[in-house]
DNA sequence: ACCATCACG
DNA sequence: ACGTACGTGATGGTG
């Protein structure tokens, strides 16, 4: 058998990653994302082809060849992100250490290195695997020559493969032809002009039929389109240009000697030692000296056992040590229906056991086995265990005595993650690595089922989970110790579980017929509107399309449009706003009020109304947000409209059950009363305590007028003023919503910092604690990690800054009302009250109460939540009653 | 799959 | 000088 040698466009691979993998710095504020990008890509394919000899080729900032023959040329000179730049010099510097050649040559691009490189190791009968992320590359390919591209999407890698039969399959064109194909649709990334008009479509079509670029502009006047026919005689100079551009060159004068590229000991103290001080957790092992044998993964095997039998079932129930403690997970198929298909189990002495659910054990069988270790006093450790109560219910089953669950610590751990799935959480505490369930069963069209898995695998992935969460958990309440979080976790966000787990399986009802009522009121007004706008603007057009909507208004109609985006000018609503008076534009905005209500609401809530119980069941999501906030899905009832009447009387459909009344508290201002209390600012706590009007108070500050002579103008204007200083205020983006000069709005921020000096020193100290940290937090201990505000880039950095500012309010604020939701809970659960919590929007829960409990549930809210913490300042709670959400508000 | 838009706190 | 509010989710259009 031949030996291969990996030929990797060092560039281009980097910059994939960098682009592919969110931004990531360890302690010391490197960044190092791109390099975790490369290295895992790298990984990947020494994996899956076992080299024997690698290369990694870089470009040079110099000036190429084709600087030279095109002075428009761009090539290797484009500009670079600081935070990408940073991590060449330490990539390379990780590549020598783990003694793999790199080779950089002046007058080439790393392209061209690729391409020689290939083609002499071909010739010697080397098989050459050459990857890069540059689909340039396909035409060096041949019968021997693979080429790899790899694609990063969120953090995942997959690799596209393409021998000289698979260019032309994919393309029609041979590899040498695809020079061609280059050659006329140019390259704008690389300034390579190429023939205006031809893009790829038609360009594949010339190159098919007429081979070359010469050949093409020898029978131009055959092609079509006409346009592309003309052009291709017009700029047939460029063409020829651009294919000259465009070729890799095979025989690159470089010192190439096919030993230095051997493989060998590449996994040494040397480069571990720069892993570890990257943090890349994960890759120790492979680097550690028991895994010299570089091609394999180091996972230990596990002696994981199955169970079909009842007898087995019930036996296994039965021995479990009631003391012990036990890590389980309820395996249902990813599928809509999430059919359930067993329970897994991990324990001291019991590294994963599976309880399948086949012909001769049925779903209820188990669960009636498995009552008393759910129900009784075994601590139980889980992996999102809100899924797991919802299952649970079906069985009328509950959870009982859970100690802790995987999913929650990850999060509480670090909130900036977008999942927190076993085998991202066994890399990060436990360096193991495991294959995700994507990677098991595909995602999208071509996802299979979780049972169509071969039966070791599918034993694995079940078993590995409890498996993981079993000796992940007393790593991770060692760090949740570390960071102050033992309260934050097991006395807020682990009992919180239940109450959302309620919330979500008790839902809220609907008025079906109310609703459909409400919808045909809209379908009528917008069918109105379309008519009128479609008259004033003289044609019929797609008025959803901002696209279509821009061309009507800014180029057939002449507005002055404002802000500009990718494909035009912005048509949203704060520059038609501008506008406002001209017929047409009030037709669309009132349109665009009409249209969002009906498809986001009216329609989309129709669908989701349960034709059984009349209810709408969303869910709400514990470990989405950076800032310690839950979230609404499917529906999201958090967005429900409530500042424009037409958009409030949607409320109206949100009905308790008969006998039934919902009860609503909000807490008053508790973004500013958390403001006051953590910058501990005399003036604004004082006004708390009094009770005083905030807003009018900060008017009367910032405009030195007395507080009693506030017009209603100034008023509204210190209110976002209020707003600004809670989101991180700029002077900038104030004066766009107040719409004042910039200069004025300096002056009411200045006005203000003068006024509230404890709020601007509160600012600058979280901002600099979070430059030092990389991270602030709340009150609780609730923590954000923001890498951006290390960054160079302004815009980045100022964006971690505003976020700096306001995780700590934002997030404090969460807290509080997540400690008052799970008071309330209890307090309902222990006086035996009929009444539910139903809802939380951020500042506001919701209470369907039953009408004989309406007095003691008013007091326990109003309590609870005025008492769920003590502030410097108090904390106010507005009660509302109603036979609706809209009376409750 | 991504963007623009707009609903909420 | 740089371009801007913080945190979410759903929808329709578009490549």
């Amino acid at each position: 058998m031949s030996e291969k040698i990996l030929i990797i466009d060092g560039n281009s691979i980097i910059n994939r990653a960098f682009y592919g993998v969110p931004i990531l710095s360890n302690k010391n504020g490197e960044f190092t994302n791109a390099i975790y990008g490369f290295l895992n890509i790298f990984f990947k394919l020494l994996d899956e082809e076992n080299p024997d000899f690698a290369a990694v080729a870089f470009d040079l900032k110099a000036p190429t060849f084709r600087h030279l023959k095109y002075t428009e040329y761009k090539g290797t000179r484009k500009g670079m992100p600081d935070e990408l730049a940073l991590q060449m010099p330490i990539l390379k510097e990780l590549l020598e250490k783990m003694n793999i050649k790199i080779y950089e040559k002046e007058g080439f691009e790393a392209d061209d290195i690729l391409g020689t490189i290939a083609k002499k190791t071909e010739k010697n009968g080397l098989i050459p695997i050459v990857v890069s992320g540059d689909r340039d590359l396909l035409q060096i390919a041949t019968d021997t020559i693979k080429i790899r591209i790899p694609k990063t999407k969120g953090g995942k890698t997959q690799i596209e493969d393409y021998y000289a039969k698979d260019v032309l399959e994919s393309y029609g064109v041979t590899p040498a032809e695809f020079i061609e194909v280059k050659a006329l649709m140019g390259d704008t990334s690389d300034n390579v002009p190429g023939v205006p008009s031809i893009g790829e479509k038609t360009a594949l079509k010339i190159i098919q039929q007429y081979k070359t670029v010469e050949n093409a502009i020898k029978n131009a006047s055959e092609i079509k389109p006409k346009r592309a026919s003309e052009n291709l005689v017009t700029y047939k100079d460029q063409a020829l240009l651009s294919k000259e551009l465009v070729t890799i060159i095979t025989n690159a004068d470089i010192d190439f000697s096919l030993e230095d590229t051997r493989l060998s000991n590449i996994f040494n103290n040397d480069a571990l030692n720069i892993i570890k001080r990257l943090e890349f957790k994960s890759m120790y092992s492979r680097f550690s000296e028991s895994s010299q044998n570089f091609g394999l993964k180091k996972t230990k095997d596990k002696n994981y056992k199955i169970i079909t039998k009842k007898a087995e079932a019930k036996q296994f129930f039965i021995n479990i040590n009631p003391w012990l403690e036990y890590s389980y997970h309820i395996v249902t198929e990813t599928t809509e229906d999430k059919e359930f298909l067993g329970i897994s189990f991990s324990s001291e002495d019991n590294d994963g056991i599976f309880i399948q659910v086949n012909d001769e054990l049925s779903e209820g069988e188990i669960f009636s086995f498995a009552k008393d270790f759910f129900m009784g006093e075994n601590p139980k450790i889980s992996h999102n265990a809100k899924d797991d109560i919802h299952i649970l219910s079906k069985h009328n089953l509950s959870i009982n005595n859970l100690i802790f669950d995987t999913m929650l610590a990850g999060y509480i751990l670090d909130s900036t993650k977008d999942t927190y799935n076993y085998n991202n959480i066994a890399r990060e505490f436990l360096n193991e690595d495991y294959p995700s369930e994507e990677e098991l069963i595909g995602k999208g069209k071509s996802k299979r089922k979780l049972c169509s898995l071969p039966q070791k695998d599918f034993l694995n992935y079940v078993c590995r989970i409890t498996d993981v969460s079993f000796h992940v958990k007393n790593i991770m309440v060692k760090k949740l110790k570390e960071n102050n979080q033992e309260n934050l976790y097991f006395n807020i966000e682990l009992p919180l579980i239940f109450v959302l787990a309620d919330m979500e399986l008790t839902g809220i009802k609907a008025d079906k017929n109310k609703l459909i009522k409400y919808r045909d009121t809209l379908t009528e007004k917008i069918d109105l509107l379309t008519k009128d706008i479609y008259m004033l603007a003289g044609e019929e057009f797609n008025i959803n399309s901002p696209k279509q909507l821009g061309t009507i208004l800014f180029d057939k109609l002449g507005y002055k449009g404002g802000k500009k985006t990718r494909t035009g000018c912005s048509t949203s609503a704060d520059v038609l706003e501008k506008l406002k008076g001209e017929p047409i534009v009030d037709k669309v905005l009132e349109y665009r009020t009409y249209t969002k209500l009906k498809s986001t609401y009216a329609d989309g809530l129709l669908n989701v109304i349960d034709n059984n119980t009349s209810r709408i069941y969303s869910t709400f999501n514990q470990a989405i947000t950076a800032t310690g906030r839950i979230s609404s899905t499917e529906p999201n009832l958090q967005n429900i409209p409530i500042k424009m009447e037409e958009g409030k009387k949607l409320r109206k459909i949100f009905i308790p059950e008969d006998d039934y009344i919902f009860i609503d508290g909000d807490y008053s201002q508790i973004e500013l009363r958390v403001l006051a209390h953590i910058a501990d600012d005399e003036t604004l706590i004082n006004a708390f305590k009094e009770g005083q009007d905030i807003h009018r108070l900060t008017a009367s500050q910032v405009f030195g007028v007395p507080f009693d002579k506030v017009s209603d103008y100034q008023r509204s204007s210190a209110k976002a003023v209020n707003f600004g200083i809670v989101y991180g205020i700029s002077a900038f983006s104030l004066s766009g919503d107040l719409n004042i000069p910039v200069k004025e709005a300096e002056n009411y921020i200045n006005g203000y910092f003068n006024k509230y000096p404890n709020i601007k020193l509160y600012m600058e100290s979280t901002v600099s604690d979070a430059k030092n940290k990389g991270s602030t937090k709340t009150l609780y201990n609730r923590i954000r990690n923001i890498p951006e505000i290390k960054a160079s880039n302004y815009i980045q950095r100022s964006f971690g800054e505003r976020a700096a500012m306001n995780m700590p309010i934002q997030g404090t604020a969460a807290d509080i009302i997540k400690i008052a939701m799970v008071k309330v809970y209890e307090r309902l659960k222990t006086e035996n009250l009929k009444s539910k919590l139903i809802l939380q929007v951020h500042d506001e829960l919701l209470i369907e109460a039953h009408k004989n409990e309406k007095e003691i549930v008013k007091k326990i809210l109003k309590e609870e939540m005025e008492r769920a913490v003590t502030l410097k300042v108090p904390l106010e709670v507005d009660i509302h009653e109603g036979r609706d959400w809209y009376e409750a508000k």
